[in-house]
DNA sequence: CTGGTTTATGGCACTGAGTGCCAGTTGTAG
DNA sequence: CTACAACTGGCACTCAGTGCCATAAACCAG
């Protein structure tokens, strides 16, 4: 007669073990102390006090670990992107949500900057993360199809999305390298500034 | 008495028994045939007729094997910037190399597709190419930062070349998608488009 | 021709990521 | 207790990439 807590199925089988975050938390210790490159996966199960083989039931790859749970943050673009009145030009609609996307708490910012600097640092990682941002492309290339009444492959969409990705990782880049910055301010004016290159004359600064 | 050719210095040591050209082309037989990912590095040499360890010594890793010679072409690019007039607005400049860097002659157009199918199509050669891409990024970045007056690390010339290799990489998947479409002008129209879509208001097309 | 030097070759053994298979464990429901 | 479902982790395997080193093929000087 314990009364079943409602809206918890408790569902069948075995319990896991641990979890995505609590390895992450291990992994980065580790990644540390040791770099990236020089952790094996065995260190990081060891560590875990978890199987070698059970680590890639957690990450499907060594890869992946510093990733979080990169698709619930995907949805909230989506949903930011969603939410943004239609009225709105469209690169401000975007510039916006890519701001707000990545505002965050102060308290948040090293352990963000840390996962950052893994991902746009490590060579491995770095080119990890192209497939990864191929999902954040897709939501920029859906919200300019529905905008612009195209498909989302098609031409301008795309561009649109690879090309703000690209400004998005030079703000991240030059946020990682500049303590004191502020990471929104970085990424709106990273698109302001690449607005003006396109409009104004020659051997303007762009700031 | 052959009147050893002048200008052929011929060095010491045994000759090379292949080219990477030549197992490039060794190895783009069975990619096309087996797939990228089917096809070992061990099936690689034992195609050309060489060791396993000797394939190492002509590429870094089986990632490289379809990029040829990508530095020349770099070489070239970064010419053809700095033979830019000086009165040329920045972005006219940039877009104007990214479409001449890319021309070829038309009979150059299906090796290039099937290599350039591989390299962005392939989950592994897509993620590998952000670091040759690098490469290429600093190209444009140290062309906007000698234009802009800036440093080349510093966040406009950075975001320029992010954001510029990004529309190229749209343009090209464009091109890899529809045979019918010509390269430099999906390129072109990219780079303009993009200007565009700063500019012009909310749910305009960039067409 | 011979020995010394230089460079390329490729075999061997090793690390490390990732995978398929499967027996064993831990939980539920009846 | 039995049936079932899901997680665990050991074992063996493939494959990329690397260090080491003996050998082969070129050159040059004597």
């Amino acid at each position: 007669m314990t009364h079943q807590a409602h809206r918890l199925p408790v569902p069948p089988g075995r319990r896991r073990i641990t979890s995505r975050a609590e390895l992450e938390q291990v992994a980065f210790d580790l990644f540390d102390r040791n770099g990236f490159e020089h952790t094996t996966v065995d260190d990081i199960a060891s560590a875990a006090g978890i199987g070698r083989r059970t680590f890639f039931r957690y990450f499907a790859s060594k890869n992946e670990v510093p990733w979080g749970d990169f698709d619930a943050e995907l949805a909230r673009m989506r949903r930011q992107l969603a939410a943004t009145p239609p009225a709105a030009p469209l690169m401000d609609a975007i510039r916006q949500a890519i701001v707000d996307f990545n505002a965050m708490p102060a308290e948040q910012w090293p352990a963000h900057r840390r996962r950052m600097t893994f991902i746009l640092g490590v060579p491995a990682l770095q080119a990890h993360s192209t497939l990864r941002f191929a999902a954040w492309r897709q939501v920029i290339a859906d919200f300019a199809a529905q905008r612009t009444g195209q498909r989302p492959d098609a031409l301008l969409p795309r561009t649109i999305a690879h090309a703000m990705l690209g400004v998005a990782v030079a703000g991240y880049e030059q946020w990682l390298t500049s303590p004191g910055d502020d990471l929104c301010e970085l990424l709106d004016s990273a698109i302001r500034a690449l607005g003006s290159a396109f409009t104004s004359a020659g051997t303007s600064s762009g700031e």
